[in-house]
RNA sequence: GGAGGGCUCGCAUAGUGGCCUAGUGCGGCGGUCUUGAAAACCGCUAUGUCGGGUGACCGGCAUCGUGGGUUCGAAUCCCACGCCCUCCGCCA
């Protein structure tokens, strides 16, 4: 949710970020029109109801024609008062459709345009020269590493078995970005899957990506897509102290997508859409002056367990029209992903400046006490999307796949997986 | 699924129509006293919003789980809903 203050002092700030968006500038004056009128109702139903409880409060004490007197004012008042409380009600309900209809405002420096319109920042480490490239799907078969027909035949398209080895490289992958996590100040959370309408509402999911998400319609409750979801809703409604520097949980959960709209598109394997996935993501609450800071320790964070698992990446800043309705601005991680000879998207971190937390009403203390709405951002440490390129990128000739050195001690000292005959 | 209890300014509680401008205790902050500390005493101690000066200030209004209703007037009475807790039943 946007701030009403920069609309009122700086609208001019937010037309930008709507043209760079691809966006409505109309919108702005939309929301302008609604604040002012919202003003003018309020100023009346507080100076009526002020007359109402001043004379209110005579009528104990007076007698006689005086009690009359006051008895009739105070009831036409109450009359009045009670159009003009609705006239609030009315105008609060419009200025709300109005400052939701607002995505948060893109940083200055984000790239304009869409989908591809993204800004390549840097490109770490080196391709693969594979003569024979299998894709991961045949790897992981190969393995026994991953099973699609049974997950289908369970659970339907899109749903898969980790089996074995490949269930043991999932938990090897998310143990080792929680330990770097905890290592770098993180709290480690398991975070509730399900979530209620507010949470899920706060956090921007349920704007122009409510058809990816799960309903439990008999429950009137959400499955979360992402665990910051659960993380971001922890805070609501509190003031948190961010005076020692920002607050970090990293959650670890399974997320579920409903991915409508996407059919017959990335279907083989578990390479984008599944509906069901698990991620150690990062969460932090920091003071809106020290968010950027912190979006770039989040990205380098990721980058850090990228190289970890030794997988050629580039880190690319989101266009203004890819961004999430929350994000002021995102840097996607992409992995090389040799069987299609593309990059693959394996980490993203947002900074949803104060945008989500006001919405979801997190808010800290300044240096004089007074409370203000704080940052939040998120960002991706591992899920099981890593599993593909991991595959991909160490894969041999045999069709065995040699294990990161960083993670063979996850891998109770592997250092290759190799297929099973048969 | 059934039954019961609860929801008040950080925490705990008081408050059954106007004396509530929501009291008290705890905690927290500041001060007095003290060489220092403790104790004692004194003071302060929510949030939002609107308006005026537009500097740390002044005033109004709202908020006692939420939304309606009754009334000149609601924390208090009525209705609906939500959430939390306990017990019983059922259960991977």
């Amino acid at each position: 949710m946007i701030d009403l203050r920069l609309i009122r002092e700086d609208p001019d700030t937010v037309r930008a970020s709507q043209r760079a968006r691809g966006e409505s500038a109309e919108a702005v004056d939309t929301l302008r029109a609604a604040d002012e009128s919202r003003r003018s109702v309020v100023l009346r139903f507080e100076q009526l109801r002020s007359e109402q409880k001043s004379l209110g409060k005579r009528i104990p004490k007076a007698t006689g024609p005086e009690r009359e007197q006051l008895m009739a004012r105070t009831k036409e008042l109450a009359a009045e008062v009670k159009r003009a409380e609705s006239a609030v009600a009315e105008a609060e309900t419009t200025l709300q459709q109005a400052q939701l209809a607002i995505p948060n405002v893109v940083q200055p420096d984000v790239p304009p345009g869409g989908e591809d319109d993204y800004v390549v920042l840097r490109e770490v480490g080196e391709k693969p020269e594979l003569e024979k490239v299998r894709d991961h799907l045949e790897l992981g078969e190969g393995l026994r590493a991953i099973d699609m027909e049974r997950g289908a035949k369970v659970s339907g398209a899109r749903f898969y078995f980790l089996t074995g080895i490949g269930a043991q490289l999932q938990l090897a992958l998310l143990t080792m970005a929680a330990d770097q996590a905890i290592d770098h100040g993180f709290t480690l959370m398991t975070t509730p899957s399900v979530v209620r309408p507010e949470i899920m509402a706060g956090t921007g999911f349920l704007g122009s990506h409510a058809p990816e998400v799960y309903k439990l319609e008999a429950d009137d409750l959400y499955l979360v897509g992402t665990s910051e979801v659960a993380l971001a809703g922890y805070h609501s409604d509190e003031i948190i102290d961010l005076s020692k520097g920002p607050v970090r949980y990293a959650g670890w959960s399974s997320c579920y997508r409903r991915e409508a709209g996407s059919y017959g598109k990335d279907t083989r394997g578990i390479i984008i859409r599944v509906h069901q996935f698990d991620k150690l993501e990062m969460f932090s609450y920091a003071r809106p002056e020290e968010a950027a800071a912190e979006h770039d320790r989040l990205v380098a964070w990721e980058e850090e367990m990228l190289s970890k698992v030794e997988l050629p990446y580039r880190v690319i800043d989101t266009a203004a029209g890819d961004l999430g309705s929350s994000a002021a601005r995102k840097y996607d991680c992409e992995a090389w992903l040799p069987s299609q000879n593309r990059w693959l998207e394996l980490t993203s971190t947002s900074n949803c400046t104060t945008f989500q937390a006001r919405r979801l009403n997190i808010r800290y203390r300044d240096e004089n006490g007074k409370p203000q709405t704080a940052a939040t951002l998120n960002g991706t440490l591992a899920t099981t999307r890593w599993i593909v390129a991991i595959l991909e990128n160490h894969q041999q000739p045999d069709g065995s796949v040699r294990v990161p050195k960083a993670l063979q001690s996850y891998l109770g000292g592997r250092e290759v997986l190799t297929p099973v005959a048969g």
